[in-house]
DNA sequence: GTCTATAGGGGGATAGAC
DNA sequence: GTCTATCCCCCTATAGAC
């Protein structure tokens, strides 16, 4: 059971870290009341719908990213500065019982999730591999980064490979996904 | 409704294509039943349980992989033809309704899905990724592809690059996974 | 092999008491 | 804000007729 001020905060926790760990389909209203120690119509007291309950839990990860990459401390970072704070989030997810990242899991339930929750994703991809894209542009223009083709592809690449390389883990753990980040890392150097 | 002379094969099928659309936990037994054109109960008799069903799909899945990989056309194939043929598995699945890869859909649900479906998944990836790195391991001493460290950890980024730019072609579109491909490409040239 | 019928459970959601 | 009670739907699965 878990207690906190704020309910309202509490349950978005709950709902990301089931999401990240069950996918959209796999968790419930029931998961979420039994570790907050209430009962199922509670739930729906804060969020009436579990769709609303998705979009908000996307839309608040949306802003937290936003904050954090318009933050000095992140802001103001070299490129390799910033590639190693943004692979840091796949790395803590992956130690906290091997959690997904939000974007990959809403995506592979794409066809089986509500309207509105898809393009709250849309949203939320294209945010993440924008700034991604725009921090190798920049590492790439200062030299300190190198890489063949234009930004665009190579922030898809490696976005794409810390979604997978945190799914692969759970099938063959910690280590592969480690591994997907040293050689990203090994090819931005190259 | 589909009609095939193999009722059992049809329903694999379908059943694969099922999971690789909505995950485990987004497709139902009525959403095969209804496209082979037969009740619900019809199903349960080739599959009895779904747990059964999904090892069904993979393990097919793992024994055509196998047979693909063991056969001349594959197996007697430079580097650079084997990795385009790899990769073509890919481009085919998101051409045909944005399916995601098998693996995918099943790690991103793992946590949500039967015990002997996890044992599955974990041998197919295995089994992947050990093919995809002899691959790449032999392009290198031949010279004809060119990346620092060990083929494993290349092997892990590539095919976790593949299985997200799936997914994530889900939400910005196929062009994103075809930059995801040919940036592989690229990287192994540079 | 497929049907109808049904059991049994879980899930999302609402009403009204407290 | 949370509770109990309840509704209704969908799901997996089984039994027995055809």
């Amino acid at each position: 059971m878990v207690k906190n001020s704020n309910t309202q905060r509490t349950i978005l926790d709950l709902a990301e870290a089931l999401l990240q760990d069950k996918g959209f389909n796999g968790f419930s209203y029931a998961h979420i009341a039994e570790k907050l120690g209430v009962k199922n119509a509670a739930i729906h007291y804060h969020f009436p719908s579990k769709e609303e309950l998705g979009c908000a839990v996307v839309q608040r990860y949306r802003d937290r990213f936003q904050l954090w990459i318009n933050n000095a401390r992140v802001k103001d970072l070299s490129p390799q500065k910033k590639l190693d704070w943004f692979f840091g989030i796949y790395t803590t997810l992956r130690a906290d019982k091997g959690r997904v990242c939000l974007a990959g899991s809403l995506e592979t339930d794409f066809n089986a999730i509500p309207d509105s929750l898809r393009e709250q994703t849309q949203s939320m991809t294209r945010e993440m591999l924008s700034w991604l894209q725009a921090t190798l542009k920049e590492g790439k223009q200062l030299g300190v980064f190198q890489f063949n083709g234009e930004a665009g592809a190579k922030a898809a690449l490696v976005l794409s490979s810390l979604q997978g390389g945190l799914q692969i883990a759970r099938a063959l753990g910690t280590k592969k996904f480690h591994e997907v980040v040293e050689q990203n890392k090994q090819d931005l150097l190259a």
